[in-house]
DNA sequence: TTGTAGCGTTACAACATGTAACGTATAGGT
DNA sequence: ACCTATACGTTACATGTTGTAACGCTACAA
């Protein structure tokens, strides 16, 4: 039987990162232009990126337009939101909702320089926070879904 | 093939999850505890636990000592470093390993208040962070009943 | 001695992920 | 018009993950 959930938060496979990845760096693209820029380092058949892409569509992190016969795909959301929406469910999951202990940790991990978070208090502070334009993350009537 | 790789990041499921965090939550813990606390939320059979638990503790997540014949439980991380390690992966899968734009995001999204930030990053400022970083989840009194 | 608490073993279904062979439609060249 | 290269859909399979649990073995208590 094993789960009983709608649909389990999902995140992204090794490959799928990949293509993600490539992505998110080059903007729209094709199969094609996926399997040429990742061939050096993960030699892939036509089929297997496009079923990475269809299922990448399906899990909505990217949607595609069809140029002539071709289909091109770009993301969704660009990386930051979709590392902010990852991080949100850490700390749903692990930090009861609060991101406070969770901020002290990643300091005291080194994982967040102290100087670095200091100045970015900082200048958020002062409204500098640069509103990221891509796929606006602050639209967020906190739906249900989720992505570890 | 599928999987060229040692052992990707792995994280937890449903109801490890649910283990977990009551394991975090009540300290050293029987499968039986675990059971009978999960039972209203979760009914399990004992043995479906009990391969839970096992599998948290292949996982790295809990570590058992045998107390007359019985297996208790206990975390090896608390839950804020495990948060760590998972916002870690996160910022070095999605952000090149810089965190700075995730903060700024975290803030846009309202997923950490403004002020908030500003708070801790003046506490942190003063030293007053709490403590060391890292696996400092076994320096602990870890009394009966709870280790934070 | 026998019941039972507790553990290990083994198994299985459902899904996730990587990988790919085939099948099909079609734009274009000849 | 015919053939082919291209790009897509379909289907499949192996391996791993997660949830769930039945069995079976062992030691301790009554």
């Amino acid at each position: 039987m094993a789960n009983a959930y709608p649909q389990r938060p999902k995140g992204l496979g090794e490959v799928e990162q990949m293509v993600m990845d490539y992505v998110w760096a080059n903007g729209p693209s094709t199969a094609e232009s996926c399997r040429e820029a990742l061939a050096a380092t993960r030699p892939m058949k036509d089929s297997t990126v496009r079923t990475v892409l269809r299922r990448l569509e399906q899990k909505g992190f990217i949607s595609h337009v069809i140029d002539g016969r071709t289909f091109v795909y770009r993301a969704v959301e660009n990386r930051q939101n979709v590392a902010v929406r990852a991080v949100k469910s850490i700390i749903d999951r692990f930090c009861g909702g609060s991101a406070e202990e969770l901020v002290v940790g990643l300091v005291n991990s080194d994982v967040i320089d102290r100087l670095e978070l200091e100045r970015l208090a900082r200048k958020i502070a002062q409204g500098k926070t640069g509103e990221k334009p891509g796929t606006a993350a602050h639209v967020r009537p906190a739906k249900k879904g989720n992505q570890p």
